[in-house]
Parts: structure tokens; C-alpha cells; sequence
DNA sequence: GCACAATATTTGCTTGTGCAACTAAATTTA
DNA sequence: TAAATTTAGTTGCACAAGCAAATATTGTGC
């Protein structure tokens, strides 16, 4: 049967990883009113006030388009603001913004608390070991 | 720093293994004129022909919407067929389909030699450990 | 100091997938 | 057998992310 192929195909099952965590996660953080990569983006603005999109895309693994449609909804939230410094454009977080923070953290936990009670012992450093892969991946050009 | 935050979070690098390996995936498999998943529609139904939708989605862990719309390109591109059985409608490969099967092989082929040169032994079950923890995932509703 | 290259961001467009609501066919129930 | 329920698939819409090309600013070699 070919499911025993697809299974071990790694294309395959990150894929559908991928889709089940994002359906949960999105789930998770809906209280806060974000989507999770969202809610992502706020943490990397309150960690670094200032901070500029390009920094932000290496932070989260997204491209600079992806960034600036991200902050242009966020803007649109109030919960950032931009000032343009050169070429550069840095992020600051709004008041309403850092009021957010600790319900992202929630929202977070709550997500992490959710899938590790299905992970096994030997799924414990999984994810490390998806961003080793990733890591290696993207080196191989 | 957050980064160490984010590599522990399943969402975070799950998705983000799915962004590189999908990429590598859609170049490996270019030549076939197929995205990996239209590709992996071909191979589901060339293993058995008049096979229904739904048998497809539960193989692909895709959607039924999904499966419609995959289906719609595919018979477009003169690949597939369906006939409307009752309330299913089953769907053949043509013979431009089955033409098309060992060079889908060859690229999935290719695919995974890509990944594994990168992979190390550790990482040899990965694929296979992904799929059992989506089933947990899924089944803890 | 000027022309050209590099860098940071934006814009228009495409793609993959899902949801919710819908249609149509089949099955169950009364 | 008529009405209600379940099942299979479709349709309109939305959303996350990327690509390629454009814009704007900064840096470099001569």
C-alpha cells in the first residue's frame, strides 16, 4: 500500500504536521485575537523595541514580504507602530501592544501543554531536532 | 533570546520544516509538470483506478474541498478522469496519467536522496516518528 | 563626487489548504 | 413510502506564505 511510502516520506508527514499543529495553535491563540505567527511577531517586537522587518524575518523564518504584510495587520490592530530610519523601517510596540503580552504567554503555554501530553518521552526533543534538520536543510542549498 | 524559545515549540519549527521542504520538494518534482501533492494524487490513484474522493483525502490526509480542487487540475491537464457513480464520483487515470507514473517516481526518488544526504542516522526514523505523533495529535481530538 | 552595486522594504500576483454552507444521493426511521 | 438523517462531493470565500519585480536608500570604486 502506498500509505506505507507516504508515511515515510518526509515531505509528506511534515506537511501533515504542519497542518495539525497550525489548526491547534491557531486554536490556542485565538483568545488573544491573533494567529499564532502573529502572536509570534508581537514577542519578537516586545523583546526588542525597535527592532527592524529584517531581524524580525530572521527571527521567525519569513520572508520580508511575509513580514511586511504581518506588521501591516498588526499596525492595523494598533498593537505596533513603524517609523521609517533610512532605508530601514523599525517596529515598536503599542501600549496596547505590550498589554498583550501575557496573554500571548498564556496562549502559548496552553499550546505547549496541549500537545505534550500526546508526545512520548522520545518525542521530547523533537521539535530541536526539526531545527536541526531545518538548520541543515537550508545549509545544503 | 526567543529563538530559544521558538525552536522548542513544535508549531514554530514544524512549520517551519514544512516551508524548506516543501520548496525542495516542488523543484525535485518540476519536471513532472506537478506540485509533490498533485504528484502524490497520481500515485493514489494509478495503485487503484476508480477510486473515490474520499478514499483519496484519507490517504493524502487532505480535505475533501482539497481533493476537488487537486482533481479539477488534474483533468485538466488531461491526466485524470472521473465517473459519476451514485453520489460518488470515481476517478481513473488516462493513459497520459499512467505515462506520467515512473517519472513521478523518479523525482520523488530524487527527493529523498536530497533530504537524506543531510540527515543523520538519528534522523533516519524522523519521517516515520512525524506521522506517529500526527496521529496521536489527531486522535486526541 | 558620480555611477553602480548592495541592501531593505513594498507591491502585485500566485499557490496550497481549509471552512462553512450548499446540493444531491443514499440510508434509516416511523 | 414519506420524512429525517447521513454521506459524498462542490462552491465561494479566506488566509498564510512566497516569488519576482519595483522602489528607495546606502555604500563603494574610481
Amino acid at each position: 500500500m502506498l500509505d506505507t511510502y507516504f508515511k515515510e516520506c518526509l515531505y509528506f508527514t511534515a506537511n501533515r504536521l504542519s497542518r495539525i499543529i497550525t489548526k491547534m495553535a491557531e486554536d490556542e491563540f485565538a483568545p488573544s485575537g491573533l494567529n499564532p505567527t502573529s502572536a509570534f511577531l508581537m514577542l519578537t517586537v516586545l523583546e526588542k523595541d525597535g527592532i527592524s522587518q529584517k531581524e524580525i524575518g530572521q527571527s521567525l523564518h519569513l520572508k520580508p514580504s511575509t513580514i511586511t504584510r504581518l506588521i501591516e495587520s498588526l499596525q492595523a490592530k494598533g498593537l505596533l507602530s513603524s517609523r521609517q530610519e533610512g532605508r530601514m523601517s523599525l517596529i515598536y510596540a503599542t501600549d496596547r501592544g505590550r498589554d498583550l503580552e501575557s496573554q500571548i504567554h498564556e496562549c502559548w503555554q496552553k499550546l505547549r501543554q496541549r500537545y505534550n501530553t500526546v508526545l512520548n518521552s522520545q518525542d521530547d526533543e523533537l521539535s530541536l531536532q526539526l531545527n536541526e534538520v531545518s538548520n541543515r536543510l537550508e545549509n545544503a542549498e
